[in-house]
DNA sequence: ACCTCCACGGCACGTGGTGTCATCAACTAC
DNA sequence: GTAGTTGATGACACCACGTGCCGTGGAGGT
């Protein structure tokens, strides 16, 4: 028998969500996560490397995702066609999350230092996507400005999707925020 | 005599940033910033909600010179002419305050920490804008998109205006954003 | 002469986060 | 099967952030 029970991350991040839900985010300790979870604070941390962490567990996949998918693009596609391209596996990725992300949204939503974190994590994967653009061949500024913009309209939409009921409306919501964020930059 | 010396507020912000710039903004401790200051921590935590917020001083104006521009914008602009008025007096704002900007936007870049409170700053900002541009009968998708596009702009503007040598150049930056915005969602 | 105000100091406390060492099942080597 | 090694976890001490609470004493009014 082995002498500690299995996936100490995934129990961690389920208590951790649990507990936030319930009580707020605040409002929950780290070593009352750690207890839920049968482990010590000191052991988050050797999972999460702060507090906050162990709510954004997927955005390594996120980011992953959307980078395969930039390098796969045509070469002949447009800066914003290019830094969009990720938006397809990425909305696949989100179809069958949506009650997680629900959740998710709400515990976010009602503390700002999650929010912080939220926002971070899109400036990074903004980043990467513009270093990727960059490595095309494509000009800084050229590459900053679709970057950031192929992150906006990600985020506009799965805030739309979060808030409304069908779990495979990803890519629809994405198609129409960029259809509107292009009527608007016209005029 | 006065029992305290004047404009303690000030004289923190000024400890804050000699601190971060010489030892770095993680190995400078609150305490020693109110030390400097001749001041308490307790009293660094009355003016300053966290550690973070003694760089964000500015922050309050900036909204608010952009949403009086807002405000003042022609009844018949377009959503995002609308967004886009806060960025002349926001321009002029800045003129003077180049070198200042340089020594922050360091302290800043070195620090993650603060670069999420710079990130939630802005956020702010496009929310109050796009609440702005909503009072005006804006419908809420190019509210959303157009006080985010707006933000966008500004902040590349902001970090090209940093980075380079000409205090009165902010304007022009915004300007080339803004062009080279149009060129990248127009494809 | 008295009173009220209020900016600040002082102190205790909870929590986040880290460094360091101990523990002990599982695995490896022979 | 015995010995050594590895690696996930526990245990503990510690520091800094942030807050609640109360004390203090000059400023300014009556």
């Amino acid at each position: 028998m082995s002498r500690w029970k299995p996936d100490a991350e995934g129990r961690l991040i389920k208590a951790a969500i649990t507990l936030f839900d319930e009580r707020g985010y605040e409002q929950t300790t780290v070593a009352q996560i750690a207890d839920a979870a049968g482990l010590t604070k000191r052991t988050f941390f050797r999972y999460f490397s702060d507090k906050r962490e162990v709510l954004f567990n997927g955005s390594g996949e996120l980011e992953h995702r959307w980078l395969e998918a930039v390098a796969a693009a045509p070469v002949d596609a447009s800066p914003l066609a290019v830094a969009l391209a990720g938006l397809d596996p990425v909305a696949e990725m989100f179809d069958e999350r949506h009650p997680f992300a629900r959740l998710r949204a709400g515990i976010v939503d009602a503390n700002p230092e999650l929010q912080e974190r939220e926002l971070i994590k899109l400036q990074n994967l903004a980043a990467a996507i513009k270093a990727a653009l960059i490595d095309r061949g494509i000009s800084r500024n050229a590459a900053i400005l679709a970057a950031q913009t192929g992150v906006t309209v990600f985020q506009v939409a799965f805030a739309r999707w979060v808030e409304q009921d069908d779990p495979a409306a990803f890519r629809r919501l994405m198609d129409e925020s960029l259809e509107e964020l292009r009527s608007v930059t016209a005029t």
